[in-house]
DNA sequence: GATTATTGTCACACAATTGTAATATAAGAT
DNA sequence: ATCTTATATTACAATTGTGTGACAATAATC
């Protein structure tokens, strides 16, 4: 895997600096935003895989961001790492409560925030990153980075196993083209809407590939008119 | 998905402008309204994604707007971007108050705009709490933009999924065919006033399409002779 | 550096949906 | 009963949305 990106959200460009090259010397990307919106916009262009976010935003936004994105399905899953200048306890409960997965008190040492970084890394990507998902006899093995139908190999494209990755872990919604062009590609490309729809048939195509199964699992995506497209084990 | 429609509301036609100007760059489409009234029309026959809202319109009916956008069920969940002069907290807090989505304080960049504007939109289209809807045994889903009947597909148009959903959601009430166009269609449509009935059909065919219930679900759409139709419980 | 795989886009084929008009049926009014 | 008006139903043509194969450009691999 590729060095995570981390994702600065704080109002004072000092500390967006200076905690920006401290994640740097420690083999670290880091993008930064100022604001709770510019952060959001952050998240979909640039799917970090950690958000050190400011307790004290302008206008308390920093716990508001904070609640939405762990109560979005989408971004639940999303490490956050509060920045605070209070110790009191009265924030760590309202933390927890929102379901942040750990603190850093300002002042900091930057030895201490990389520590606390990689600790909240290495537990969220052991809990959920590796899991396989597996849907009858259809198995997504993101540590081998795998697709098999009864155990025999599908052969895809990287750009089919993201879309299907990311089918596999939002089963049972619709997701419109541009939904799906958030979270597979990036919200900052520009894409022709057609496209997804040759994403899609590739996909399909690569699941029918294996014969003689019970299922035909290219059965599994389907297309809602109007709407986009859903991954579901129930029949359109 | 087609683009997403903006209605700017500002008194003046400068500003407008060059909001329109920025949001056609950014691939928005735009509506603008001068004043409140004119707003509020432009919202029925438009029925824009989003609502660009001069706080200091004459009169100051702005806020006034904003309130009672948000109070209105039918238009509760629009979400409201609002244009301010002044930075003041006051402002701010007020406009929380009310619910507002967002401030954009004057002058502001272009693309400040177009950001905020995305990430409102993806905001209040990521998070579709829209919890599945049931009558009975029928039951419609938005997040998988799917209807069932004891578990069974119910396969309907896009404009049949809308007005059951319309239906299910405001149960009990008669609509003239003038109120669903406006609800389903959006008020900017000529339609012949036909249209609706054969609308109505397919609805019900579609829902008493699925065999060996109990209830024939086609009943709970009903006609109202004069006024309009109805989606009641209750025998007719 | 050559070869191969992957990607995004286009053009066209195909299918579902849409709105309307024409006609049939039902419900009130006289 | 008959007339009048409102709604139901059917069929159809136009529109819109999606599927698919081919292609050139780019990226990855050897």
């Amino acid at each position: 895997m590729s060095d995570p990106t981390i994702l600065i959200v704080d109002d004072e460009p000092a500390i967006r600096d200076m905690i920006g090259i401290t994640l740097d010397l420690a083999g670290f990307n880091s993008v930064s935003a100022e604001t709770a919106h510019q952060a959001h916009v952050a998240i979909v262009d640039n799917r970090p895989d950690l958000v050190l976010l400011d307790w004290m935003l302008p206008g308390g936004s920093g716990i508001e961001l904070a609640r939405r994105l762990k109560r979005d399905e989408l971004t639940s899953s999303l490490p956050i790492i509060m920045l605070t200048a209070k110790t009191s306890e009265d924030n760590k409960v309202q933390g927890l409560d929102v379901g942040v997965d750990d603190y850093v008190t300002k002042p900091f040492s930057p030895r201490e925030l990389v520590a606390r970084i990689k600790a909240v890394l290495r537990r969220s990507s052991g809990n959920q990153q590796d899991k396989a998902i597996r849907v009858f006899d259809l198995q997504l093995d993101p540590s081998s980075h795998r697709i098999t139908i009864e155990d025999t190999p599908v052969d895809m494209g990287p750009t089919e196993f993201k879309l299907l990755k990311f089918f596999m872990s939002h089963q049972e919604k619709v997701f419109s083209r541009d939904h799906i062009q958030d979270q597979v590609w990036g919200g900052n490309v520009y894409l022709e809407e057609r496209t997804i729809d040759v994403h899609i048939r590739r996909l399909r195509k690569a699941l029918g590939s294996v014969e003689k199964t019970s299922i035909n699992y290219a059965r599994l995506v389907q297309t809602v008119r109007g709407a986009g497209y859903r991954f579901s084990v129930k029949p359109a």
